[in-house]
DNA sequence: CGCACGTATCGACGCCTGTCAATATAGATC
DNA sequence: GATCTATATTGACAGGCGTCGATACGTGCG
């Protein structure tokens, strides 16, 4: 029940980072789990577009209020997105002042594409 | 209702293998959409560990009757797992007989890592 | 202080999906 | 043709997930 290990805290990209690409050797059940869940993250057409928008967004970061005008979706379903993202590591969190802007991790997205892709490192 | 226009046909993953990379410019609905398609198909453990089964499998296919005893799932599931994954272009199927072989469509999974890793081609 | 505004959390609802048992289909063998 | 085996399909059920409205939190401002 403590959460006194934050010394190991790693976000799901970052257990996922370090493995083989996809198609070169048997998967264990537990890292399928892993990147299961890492998938699912981005596989929502919504949480895609949010993604896209925050990484070509000037400065690479964008403001929830820019987000939230580009769908047409309550606040609380954007600010769930962006959440699920946040959690797994796809996303880094920045608030200044009231505003809350979020900033594309760029590195864990090429972890991941490179785990899929089967490209060398 | 007509099947008849079997000319145009593109699997899931043919249709987006000309995108660019997510983070280059704001995705629209419609590729959000198929993208999501696309990645929801990898996006289950059991499916993950069948894609890498099969990847790493001598001659680079496996027949349905290996991979069911690679799991303790009934071979229903297998097989509709299985099918998941040829409908949306990332397993070839090939019947020989009375078994079924399939094999991972290397380019495809390549392309995915690509679009989502952004490196450019 | 009190209010307005930006963002997050909560609870509920409906749909999608992974799973199974039962059954169907198709190829091989006798 | 009858039967056996490998794979697919069907229908049903439970749990997960995207969405919303209502509400809470927190920060800046008058």
């Amino acid at each position: 029940m403590s959460k006194s290990q934050a010394v190991l805290e790693l976000t799901p990209v970052q257990t996922v980072a370090c493995c083989s690409p996809l198609t070169q050797e048997p998967l264990s059940g537990e890292a399928a789990e892993r990147i299961a869940h890492l998938l699912k993250a981005l596989a929502d057409p919504v949480r895609l577009r949010l993604m896209s928008l925050v990484a070509s967004h000037a400065d690479g970061e964008a403001c929830v209020c820019d987000l939230n005008d580009a769908f047409d979706l309550s606040q609380p379903t954007i600010s769930h997105h962006l959440k699920v993202l946040h959690e797994v590591g796809l996303l880094d969190r920045t608030k200044r002042g009231v505003w809350v802007y979020y900033a594309v991790r760029t590195e864990a997205l090429a972890d991941l594409g490179a785990l899929i892709g089967g490209v060398g490192r």
